[in-house]
DNA sequence: CCAACGATGGTCT
DNA sequence: GACCATCGTTGGC
């Protein structure tokens, strides 16, 4: 099994946000199947349409770690995009548990599998990130690795959440998954 | 079933 | 002081 370098980053950030999809994330011993992103670049929806202290990470790196707290309870999690100066990041939206499963029941509180990274802050809940992993390269506490799984059919569709640039097909998927966050 | 809403706190103006 | 890249619950059908 391959370990998904920080460098594979450094590329178009539409493209790193579909071929996220199928590699396997692994944090705090639980390991799960990437099957929604989205990417942002510096778009009037995105974090980094203006460089400010929170956003500067999207402009200044690639292959970080990218969290926030959104709506003062959830952490949304992300890894950074594109050569230095030009800003970008993909957020994870969703996956499939593969392994820690029993340890991500007990911090999200629920039974079913496909409730328990449906969505970038049920993700977080279910695999322990917070805003403790911000701005860590990847590959330390967060890693990504490639089986050579095979995702198929890609699907697409309008960014979930945001008000701006909805014209933007930016969210993608595996298609007739059903560990995404939208049925 | 599903639309509406409240929780809750960091970030930005 | 307003605004959120969300989620679980509530309340009306």
């Amino acid at each position: 099994m391959k370990q998904v370098l920080r460098s594979f980053f450094v590329q178009d950030t539409v493209t790193v946000a579909k071929k996220l999809l199928g590699k396997i994330i692994y944090v705090n011993g639980c390991t799960a199947r990437i099957t929604e992103t989205e990417a942002y670049t510096d778009d009037s929806a995105s974090h980094a349409f203006k460089k400010t202290e929170r956003s500067k990470i999207m402009f200044d790196t690639y292959g970080q770690v990218y969290v926030y707290l959104i709506y003062g309870m959830y952490h949304c999690l992300n890894f950074t995009t594109e050569k230095k100066g030009k800003p970008g990041a993909v957020l994870i939206r969703a996956a499939e548990p593969l392994s820690g499963m029993e340890l991500m029941k007990r911090k999200r509180g629920a039974e079913d599998l496909h409730n328990l990274c449906s969505g970038p802050g049920k993700l977080c809940q279910a695999l322990g990130i917070d805003k403790r992993h911000n701005n860590l390269a990847l590959g330390k506490d967060v890693k990504i690795f490639d089986d050579g799984f095979l995702v198929g059919k890609i699907g697409k569709g309008s960014r979930i959440g945001i008000k701006d640039a909805l014209h933007l097909q930016w969210r993608f998927f595996i298609d007739g998954n059903r560990f995404v966050s939208k049925v």
